[in-house]
DNA sequence: TTTCGATTTGTAATCGATTACATTTTTTTC
DNA sequence: GAAAAAAATGTAATCGATTACAAATCGAAA
């Protein structure tokens, strides 16, 4: 192959600027161990040779990759993309490159992913999903990258961990209805087995219960986090013989498809009933009417859990293991006082 | 070190099951050329030493990395990510994986993902910007990296690239306001210099000229697609003497921005006036009232786009460097005959 | 049984950087 | 100006896989 045309190498500039390999490795990685003088050489070298170093050696000699791997069910998924932002956007502070796998909610893809990451592919891993416990097949082998747990902790295992403070903010949102006067409080749930929802949940119950109420079964309708099951939450409530006087959404899709389907029976929201969701996803306030919601800081779980994660892949002991990030009522236009 | 801490080699696993490294490369990369009983052998002591590859070491070697990275502005952008979503699973069913570089808008940060690019991090290339021209530091070397193009086509440059037919889609959209009876039809602009923006103007125009009409600079609004501006852009038509008909606006969340200056204003859509989007996205259906919009195949754009650089990347001829998908029509309920 | 071709396996070079250690050059100190 | 210390540079081993080529094994045909 002719010699302009094979991709130059470390030795080709080492060439060129009459020095050593090792000097050119220096004045690239580390200029201040190299006299300017030497350093102009070779970068001058660089620019007439059109260098660029090869990754893929450079990973292998020193074992590290400066990428990092976040393993998200879905990133068309509005929640998990503004998670990202942080995250990608501190990764760049601190020199690392963003991987993603999108793992479509598939258990199997989570495990292959999780494992390629041992494979030193990447030098940490963000996991986006409490499901995912990346136990390779033989099982006695411990997770070899330093791995970090956003937005639902991993239960039963001891990787370190950034979520809202859920129940405290679910609790926080049902006082608020409270105490503007309503309380026939209804709930729309998360799919069950979830964590999340778990907490949620029982702080809706919390604050029930500070006032002295029972929640009343009926109120309480099951979803899966889409705007159909908000939808059909409508629906069954509209079927009760008494309406409820606000209803609480564990989040905001779904406090959306119940302001559907009440408003396509006829009820104006919030004049007939206050609705409030949780996330604050980035068309809750777009949202007709304006939806209040619990605004969860989702780049600042991303920017803390890279933070943590780096601590933990440059050796150094995180600030804390264990982050609970409170999250903030937004009172918007979808509920009133009774 | 101890040498049951020691990460496995592929000697270790050699030694173990009394084969030759080679044999065990064979035996997992392409188990056929092996003899049964040997592949056995080696799997056999893959699991008993807990042996992961080393894919730094495969990818020196190869000069491979099966990995694709995507150079987008903005992750959290709900439109991007759906897009992300196609490329993930068509690279997924080609056995590559997906980095993706969040640049934040940022150029510089475009071009050093770029020209990371170059340097064997990945073996492919897929912009989901217009912007971006990667002409490294020395402008003489050719892209090295094979690079697909999507939603926006790079003028000036011979890059493949896939995006949809935006031109021909705001002239649908625009026609059918006409069909609707309407004829004052307002347009709200994406930001100027923007290629895709300009194709949709131009498609505006090209419907109302086909009917003989002269658009009326005083209904065109200019617009940066966010909500805000689209508000903006409500209030400036409410300032006029005589409101238009409809008006379409250049994505979606412009098209809820003009819907909550609207009926903030105590005027209703669509019976006091329609209103049409671009994009369908996930949120317009899900909108106060369900939003008419053009419907874009996001995820098919990423898959195609996909598809074109694996063949690039496996020394295939592309079908196709050039490809404009098709959008459709989706009639909603921000619009209605006149 | 022998021979030839096909299949399977082994030996060792190779990918392109980094870096420990050795050596040379420069600077400091007296 | 010489000796000692510090800074800069060079030599060559190394990271852990893949694969060209050579050697061994196997099966089928004669």
């Amino acid at each position: 192959m002719d010699e302009r045309l094979r991709k130059p190498r470390i030795d080709d500039v080492a060439r060129r600027a009459g020095v050593s390999t090792a000097t050119v490795s220096r004045a690239l990685a580390t200029p201040d161990q190299v006299k300017p003088k030497t350093r102009a050489a070779v970068e001058k070298a660089v620019l007439e040779t059109g260098y660029v170093l090869n990754v893929a050696a450079r990973n292998l000699r020193t074992n590290r990759t400066h990428a990092v791997l976040a393993v998200v069910p879905d990133v068309a998924n509005i929640f998990f993309s503004q998670v990202l932002r942080g995250i990608s956007d501190t990764l760049h502070q601190h020199g690392y490159r963003l991987v993603i796998a999108d793992t479509g909610n598939d258990p199997e893809r989570e495990r292959d992913h999780a494992e390629f990451a041992q494979a030193g592919w990447v030098d940490g891993l963000l996991l986006l999903n409490g499901r995912l416990l990346p136990t390779p097949a033989g099982g006695r082998r411990r997770l070899a990258v330093p791995t970090v747990s956003l937005c639902e902790r991993i239960p039963g295992s001891d990787i370190p961990y950034v979520e809202t403070a859920n129940r405290e903010a679910a609790r926080a949102m049902t006082e608020r209805l409270l105490q503007l006067g309503h309380r026939r409080i209804g709930y729309v749930s998360g799919p069950p087995n979830n964590i999340l929802e778990h907490d949620r949940f029982a702080g809706y119950r919390d604050a029930l219960a500070a006032r002295g109420l029972a929640p009343d079964p009926a109120l309480v309708r099951p979803g899966d986090y889409t705007l159909a099951t908000g939808e059909a939450a409508a629906s069954a409530y509209l079927a009760l013989a008494e309406l409820p006087d606000a209803v609480f959404a564990s989040n905001d899709a779904m406090a959306m498809g119940l302001i559907r389907g009440f408003t396509a029976a006829g009820l104006s929201v919030p004049e007939a009933i206050s609705i409030a969701g949780f996330d604050d996803i980035e068309f809750a306030g777009a949202y007709n009417p304006a939806l209040t919601t619990m605004h969860q800081a989702r780049s600042e779980i991303g920017a803390r859990a890279t933070t943590m994660l780096i601590d933990l892949i440059e050796g150094r002991q995180p600030a804390s293991r264990e982050v609970h990030l409170p999250a903030e009522i937004v009172m918007r236009d979808s509920t009133r006082e009774r």
